[in-house]
RNA sequence: GUGAUUGUAGCUCAGUUGGUUAGAGCGCUGGUUUGUGGAUCCAGAGGUCGCCGGUUCGAGCCCGGUCUUUCACCCCA
């Protein structure tokens, strides 16, 4: 006998969970489907050259080789053992787990570059698997749910991903909320008007912990990394800006009117702001952070990450712009926008919030329980009555007491229990208990339907 | 990858300077009621103290290793 167990940073979601996780996939999936996204699958596992290199070295790190079947260690020489597992790796395993969702779609754009009709709008929901250290809500195994338009410059798409947020969340029943926006050619601009051109890399590194460490610590980081004083100076004046998007976008004009690259950047901004109003939908939720930056290493254009209000947890969703997606699987020119919820820190912030729905979404709502095997056999009538009028019904397989029946109903919280004895067969009825307060009462089966039809 | 931290019954946790047979609450099983769940009462089952090794006359307790949990950093969802 062994002591079953969960590998390192795994875990079952039992049926309460994925009622709950299904309620917010399928507000999800509802929503991108509105807006015309269709969906794909991939596989859990890639070629490990599909994987290797796109995600820097420390990603590579993270990735989750798979042992070569057979025998694995078949290609390897007595001379190769001494390199270490680094350098025989490609002898080892030539596939990995999959560590996002992007990376194999723009593997499956590629493939399919002449049966995809372009732009081509993709959802995809999946598991990744990343070889992480394990903390509060992070895991080795979780999912993702990523949103993608490629094939198009168009910042439609951009307007398109603050609707879909909207409407997730108007959905989810969350309203204290900000989609933060920006552009990375703001992030750029900034970094040229302080006079740290082509620095916005560490800037952004650094800036993007403003939230946690506070704009003292930033300042060190940044003078350890090699920023002038005077360009910390000019950069102060955004670090605590007003609220308002207008008034934000004002003090950026002035602040990058010479740097025509953040200029096109905030043009950007603007155009999709116009977009909205356009729709007919205003700037709600919507908040202007240009501080705020992202895994800029392939965003080129806006950048979203959504925070819920009151909550401890992070952000619940983000994405950006980018070009050339493909360009490593040898299709070039293949620009994009994309965004992703995080379904399990939604699952986290509904929880706290109580914004779970509390009545009975996927479970029994009655049970058919009986005295002898008379009943059951009369219980065996009614079970297919009941299902055929869309009522989740079950019948109680064993013949037993009736008490271990209804402690079993009540376990379940199921919430009625339709009793099959002697008098309701005479009479063709059920009696019928509503376990919550405990009443009961005789009808007939019709009655029965209407009477649970009414009571959801 | 770096530095901490956790592990005793199904769950939450006690367990004294190392000392006989490792406890509690909740939960579970059966009964109190042969057509009625949640409450009360009664009885019962359930543990290789994460695992491996060491110190000791003696280890749940001390030491080493390992796995696991949680947390910070790095990075990220």
């Amino acid at each position: 006998m062994q002591k079953p167990s969960l590998p390192k940073g795994t875990r079952d979601f039992g049926p309460v969970q994925m009622a709950r996780r299904n309620y917010i996939l399928d507000a999800i999936k509802a929503t991108f489907q509105l807006f015309g996204y269709q969906q794909i699958e991939t596989p859990a596992m890639e070629n490990l050259s599909t994987l290797t290199g796109k995600y820097g070295d420390e990603g590579d790190q993270l990735l989750f080789k798979i042992l070569n079947s057979g025998d694995f260690l078949k290609e390897l020489s007595a001379e190769d053992l001494p390199k270490g597992s680094g350098a025989n790796l490609n002898k080892l395993s030539e596939k990995g787990l999959r560590y996002d969702l992007t990376v194999p779609f723009a593997r499956y754009v590629a493939m399919n570059r002449n049966e995809l009709s372009f732009p081509f709008k993709r959802y995809q929901i999946q598991p990744v698997w990343r070889a992480d250290r394990p903390q509060k809500g992070r895991y080795r195994e979780f999912y993702q749910c990523d949103a993608d338009v490629v094939g198009t410059d168009s910042l439609l798409c951009e307007a398109e991903i603050i609707g879909m947020i909207r409407q997730v969340f108007t959905k989810l029943g969350l309203t204290q909320y900000s989609i933060k926006i920006n552009n990375r050619k703001i992030l750029t601009g900034i970094a040229e008007s302080i006079g740290a051109d082509g620095k916005e890399g560490p800037l952004c590194v650094a800036i993007d912990k403003l939230d946690k460490i506070g704009w003292e610590k930033v300042q060190e980081e940044l003078q350890q990394r090699g920023f002038e004083n005077d360009s910390l100076d000019r950069l102060a004046p955004l670090v605590n800006l007003k609220e308002g998007v207008s008034d934000r976008m004002e003090v950026l004009h002035g602040f990058l009117k010479n740097s025509p690259t953040g200029l096109q950047g905030l043009q950007e901004l603007e155009e999709v702001f116009g977009l909205l109003e356009r729709m007919g939908t205003n700037l709600d939720h919507v908040d202007f952070d240009p501080m705020l930056a992202r895994g800029l290493s392939y965003y080129t254009g806006a950048i979203f990450e959504v925070k819920v209000h009151g909550v401890s947890i992070g952000s619940v969703s983000g994405g950006g712009r980018y070009d050339n997606l493909t360009g490593v699987f040898g299709l070039p020119g293949v620009p994009g926008v994309g965004f992703s919820f995080g379904v399990d820190r939604l699952y986290d912030v509904l929880e706290e919030l109580e914004l779970f729905p509390t009545d009975r979404m996927e479970g029994t709502q009655l049970l058919l329980a009986h005295f002898d095997q008379a009943g059951f056999d009369y219980a065996l009538k009614c079970l297919p009555i009941m299902r055929d009028a869309g009522i989740r019904t079950e019948l109680y397989p064993e013949v037993c007491k009736l008490k271990k029946q209804l402690e079993y109903a009540s376990k379940k919280d199921l919430p009625f229990v339709g009793i099959c004895g002697d008098e309701e067969i005479a009479t063709q009825t059920l009696a019928v208990k509503a376990l919550a307060t405990g009443t009961q009462e005789t009808l007939t089966l019709k009655e029965v339907i209407a009477r649970l039809k009414s009571a959801v």
